[in-house]
DNA sequence: CTGAAAGCGCTTACAG
DNA sequence: CTGAAAGCGCTTACAG
């Protein structure tokens, strides 16, 4: 190859490279010789004496799931737009793969950065991830990662936009599913967006009435059932539910239809996200922009890597890894919400 | 390291991976000073030095699928257990990205084998990922490769029972909707489902009635733009819709609420694949395991390299590379299909 | 069972 | 702008 193109290997590599220390006369026969003989740089070669991978590790607690598949779609086409690859970690739930992946071991010298969606850390992996010196961005909730940009949604906010939008409607009796302290998925979500239909309770003159308010995962079936305990607590049924998410929501929507009550006149529904199939169930909802939640993460992570991006972050606040990026939400009006029926 | 143990770099890199021929002693004072010194090898060097890399590409359309995010987690589930990484591609419709990922430069000594999940490939792809000389595997439709294994469920019979379900319910004017010729993501399932939609009419005495049959895109909006104009067409309108996905009946799903039809009473949908949400919807449909397919073709492509398996691939046919692994399909009625009114 | 040596295929200072 | 040399950190025959 080098002898093809009769130049030193460093020429080769430079030239390949597009570093402008290389003549356009060399770099041209240098590319022709490439050409000829199909030639392709070893990656592992490259990564081991340059010390850079081309690579991003991108952690989901579940890929199967609306959010993170849309922030993934996002975040591959970004990275690999700008030549890097990207490194699923997909945690599953399983505990043992959250240590593996977040603990030194699997990403030692694997990765030149980290993304971490929605991801809870415990003390003793914040401490793992800052051995690793790498930069790195959290999106959406979570812990924070100190000196790690973060880009997110106002999770209060939300709730409270989607409980003001019942308490407009004229409903009283509000009642919120959300996710389970336990459940390590959600960790800082639910709580955020439970603080949000509380504090809009509360905005409005209401208590909020805890035998309203029931916790479980925030998952379909989660919403099911929490639905489903909702009702079977007796006393007068909640006329609107706030669900923490629009998978909790469409599980709301199953388990009220299994108790033969018909939405919205019997009871309301608004759930958060906008997820794909919102539209086609006719559910209300606060959406977040996903996909615009993983594009602009990746930009804010490889910007400052030196990537051939397409185009600087511009006026974004936060990526000095202090202040949040908050991407606005906004109220979707379908078919799951209307006034409560008049007594 | 080396030093710290008290034996050359050889033992340590012997040692470290398990190999036999190091005394149990030795491996002992290795594994030690590694814990010692919190010594991760470098994948980079051991992936020049050793040839391999310890990673698998796999290839999606679109990761935001319900098929292809679940069949994504299940496989990284394997491969990570098998102690592999996952490089994610997603085609994403882009075409240049589609080029750039099988064309040979980006996966070139990037991975040990590749996985192609319902990806239709070219001649000069097929040409492309032969010259990579790679083992492969790959998924539900799209294009086999010579000499790679296949793991799919049998498009043609899975159409089949759906309508079967719905002549058994007693319907005549079964209608068909289902993807674009030119949609490359979709490609042999959508002609596979439809000729199980019209083999199964002939087998019941019907001729299809090609006004009754609508291609449209693989997606919930491409099933609602096929259901109006399945609609819009006059004449007498079907009594039922077998969808060729569950993403498309939830499209004709809206599209019939938009019309002021009711489902079932007014018109019966079934889809096939058993989408996360059908449940929600009460979408009748025949179910795949997508899974399933993953892992099985995880456990297919890795075995022969000697990963540390999880169990051995028994009694699998296909695995040889020739014979597709089929998988099987199975009806689930829900509230979607119900008999034709009567007249 | 273990070590010395070579080599994997690049990139990076350092000169010029 | 280009080359010679060193080195990135492992693994692999080859001996013993």
């Amino acid at each position: 190859m080098a002898r093809l193109a009769g130049v030193s290997t460093a020429t080769v590599s430079r030239a390949l490279r597009g570093l402008p220390t290389v003549s356009a006369a060399t770099r041209r026969r240098v590319l022709a010789a490439a050409e000829q003989l199909d030639y392709e740089v070893s990656p592992s070669a490259s990564r081991l004496a340059g010390g850079r991978t081309g690579t991003v590790a991108v952690v989901v607690p579940r890929i199967t799931r609306w959010f993170f598949s849309t922030v993934v779609e996002a975040v591959e086409e970004y990275l690999h737009d700008s030549g890097y690859d990207l490194l699923l970690y997909n945690l599953g739930g399983r505990e043992q793969v959250r240590q593996r992946v977040l603990r030194t071991a699997n990403l030692h010298k694997r990765v030149d950065a980290i993304m971490l969606v929605a991801t809870p850390l415990r003390p003793a992996d914040l401490t793992a991830l800052a051995s690793l010196d790498l930069p790195g961005v959290t999106i959406s909730s979570g812990s924070r990662v100190p000196r790690w940009p973060c880009v997110r949604i106002d999770d209060v906010a939300a709730a409270r936009t989607a409980t003001r939008h019942l308490l407009d409607l004229g409903h009283q009796r509000i009642a919120h599913i959300s996710g389970d302290p336990d459940d390590e998925l959600a960790f800082t979500t639910h709580l955020d967006r439970r603080r949000g239909y509380q504090a809009e309770l509360r905005a409005a003159g209401l208590r909020p009435d805890p035998s309203l308010d029931v916790e479980s995962t925030f998952t379909i079936d989660g919403g099911n059932r929490a639905t489903a305990e909702l009702l079977a607590r007796g006393g007068p049924p909640p006329t609107a539910i706030v669900a923490a998410c629009d998978e909790m929501a469409m599980g709301a929507l199953t388990a009220l239809r299994d108790a033969g009550l018909r939405v919205p006149q019997d009871v309301s529904v608004i759930g958060i996200d906008d997820h794909d199939l919102a539209g086609v169930l006719g559910l209300s909802t606060v959406t977040q922009p996903a996909a615009e939640q993983g594009r602009l993460a990746a930009r804010i992570l490889l910007d400052p890597l030196g990537a051939r991006t397409l185009g600087p972050v511009v006026g974004q606040r936060g990526a000095d890894g202090d202040t949040p990026v908050i991407l606005p939400t906004r109220l979707v009006v379908r078919d799951s919400t209307a006034p409560p029926r008049a007594h």
